[in-house]
DNA sequence: TCGATATAGTACTAAAACAGTCCTATATTT
DNA sequence: AAATATAGGACTGTTTTAGTACTATATCGA
């Protein structure tokens, strides 16, 4: 159900966290995990992931913490996702490392692997386009309205009542 | 990685042999293994559900076998996905389905569900974008022009020469 | 009508990925 | 020096995925 993971959907919301209130604030492992309700070795872990990847930057010692690396603005989905799962990519052996390459079931005779890879790329491009900013945008809009459909940024069509029946199963 | 699963992967393999010559012309699962390399089992399996969501069109008995319930123009890469993996969602809390909501750890002091759920709109909408057709237009281009960068149909940037570390590397 | 063939449905098992925890080391402030 | 907070691992239990096996049902052809 090309899912994001756990770690990316804590990522989102603990940069949520930080990008409120002023840009230069530092904020620590547990106060984030008390605020956002996450566990703290998680949460501590992903911030981790975060600044590693120079998403956040990290200040040790007492009245330590982590903030924003740059504005929200400038931070995209894509970064996130990358930074906590990894390189975006629909299948292993369409990554173009030989290694993953060879562990294929099909290696010569799948030749639907070049498609899926600009499939990946659009997919990729979509999570460039949309910046965190846009995201708590988003956030701020839904929680004015209140449960009103929220005005979504990226384009939205016709997914208004989701409730068809196969948006509600997810079994098998 | 935002991965998509095996099934869907040999889903879209499976798809693309039916797609090749005549589009009645009817396939049997044992061809089908053979044709791909993939296991008989699996085949089987994959094109079950590809018949039940009306994507295949089965034909029981001596010469019976699966062919393409309507034109590659008119399968959508989304209706794959749908058919192998359930409906296309970023997070199970965002499914509408109040179930997945109340086992959400965070339930009401999450606030960044609604924008994940545009974003997975977006997501949906991309994948309904594109056609088996166009993943197989891209395979024949890619066949003709052997081992040259494959002209992507879907929107391609930059990612050419994609050898860059991050994209390497998936482990962590 | 019988037998061969092929799909339909479902239950089951093994392997891999994920979520989450814990421990030790290092840096910084007071 | 002591307290605080991040850095970087290793580790574990759970869930998901991949793949298999078995029984039932439908269809074709002799």
């Amino acid at each position: 159900m090309l899912r994001i993971s756990k770690q990316v959907d804590y990522g989102i919301l603990l940069l949520a966290c930080c990008a409120r209130g002023p840009a230069s604030r530092v904020h620590n492992a547990r106060d984030l995990a008390r605020e956002t309700g996450l566990p703290l070795p998680m949460v501590g872990k992903v911030l981790k992931y975060l600044a590693r990847e120079e998403i956040l930057v990290s200040h040790r010692g007492t009245k330590g913490g982590y903030s924003l690396a740059r504005d929200a603005e400038q931070i995209s989905v894509a970064s996130v996702v990358q930074a906590l799962e990894g390189p975006i990519q629909l299948v292993d052996c369409a990554s173009g490392a030989s290694e993953q390459m060879d562990r294929c079931r099909l290696r010569g005779s799948c030749d639907v692997v070049a498609p899926l890879r600009s499939l990946a790329i659009a997919v990729r491009e979509l999570f460039e386009r949309v910046t965190l900013a846009e995201l708590l945008a988003d956030c701020d809009a839904a929680q004015a309205t209140q449960n009103e459909e929220p005005p979504t940024s990226a384009a939205d069509a016709g997914g208004s009542p989701p409730a068809t029946r196969s948006e509600l199963e997810d079994d098998h």
